[in-house]
DNA sequence: GTCTATATGTTGATAGAC
DNA sequence: GTCTATCAACATATAGAC
């Protein structure tokens, strides 16, 4: 067995980078291939059809999200977890007031799809309301469920009125409130 | 001059609706013209392209909201007004947890399309981001524009993750709360 | 104004040589 | 495993009879 080939590797990223940019529906698999200079012929090996390359795309993305809370994870205050999530999100303001937040733009339109791609889409939100949930359990509010709901809500909305008005500056007047809320919890 | 033909207006009806359903992308003109009853080849005859027809989809919700703002601009009290336009949006909850919010979900498939279209359905949601504001104003809130972004982007963060996990009751509880902290302003 | 038939283009997917 | 050529399906849009 020889070296391995990272054109599956090369396909994911690019489909990721522009299923966020153009959507699902206009990114077509030739795009996809010319993007990561894989022959389209070829890209049928990795992935049989372009559902199946859709899934990776949010498996990937998932898995992205996840190591990220597994680094905040170990910071043993969950009020400066929620901050480090805030500040990364500030940080992709004009990727999101450009092309809307990556995991909202995505469920958003694979719902319209049918399952089971769309629902592996809806369980990545899920994860984020309840990994943001149970960071307000454990500062000890009991109103948590609420807030998780709350804060997620707001930052998937700024990023919808953001990128509907082409401003990244919404999302930083947003979440720079957000801070202020949390840090006088 | 005889009576006037409604096929127009069936057309756009049919369009509102099932784009909002299915998406710009996975609704045909066939299938508009198959749900409003007009044949396929008569639609051209109304709408020169696509890109028209979704034009004018996006002209009937402009006009359709501004009529109820228009409505709820007759009563004297901003803050009464807020609680009109969050009862409606409790009133659309299934629809929402369904198919997301015409408004937001509107915006954000015409954003990955390229100009005049998406403009327009951006602005709207401009309009809708002003008129919230401009009620907070004349409230006499000092913070006005922070609070009209607030409200603007909890409703729709609501709604995209009301979608995402298919709940009405997410819309509910988090508009329930919006609608509290108004009534304590 | 209305409708059928069809042109034209693009896409997802496959066949089969290498 | 890789790649070229191509198929089959479907979409937008048009032609032209009525």
């Amino acid at each position: 067995m020889g070296r391995v080939s990272d054109k599956r590797e090369r396909l994911v990223e690019s489909a990721t980078k522009l299923f966020h940019q153009a959507g699902l529906k206009d990114t077509s698999i030739a795009d996809i291939a010319e993007d990561s200079g894989v022959p389209l012929g070829n890209v049928y090996y990795y992935f049989k059809t372009k559902e199946d390359l859709v899934a990776a795309v949010i498996e990937q993305r998932t898995e992205a999200i996840k190591n990220e809370a597994r680094k905040w994870d170990e910071n043993p205050d969950p009020r400066q977890r929620l901050l480090n999530l805030l500040d990364l999100q500030v940080s992709k303001k004009d990727e999101i007031a450009q092309y809307g937040c990556p995991i909202g733009s995505m469920c958003q339109e694979l719902d319209k799809e049918r399952p089971p791609v769309a629902s592996e889409a809806d369980g990545l939100m899920e994860w984020v309301l309840k990994w943001i949930t149970r960071q307000f359990k454990e500062m000890g509010q009991k109103q948590a469920d609420q807030f998780g709901l709350q804060l997620t809500a707001a930052l998937q909305g700024c990023g919808v009125v953001a990128n509907a008005l082409k401003d990244p500056k919404i999302v930083e007047r947003e979440i720079a409130r957000l801070k202020t809320w949390i840090k006088e919890m």
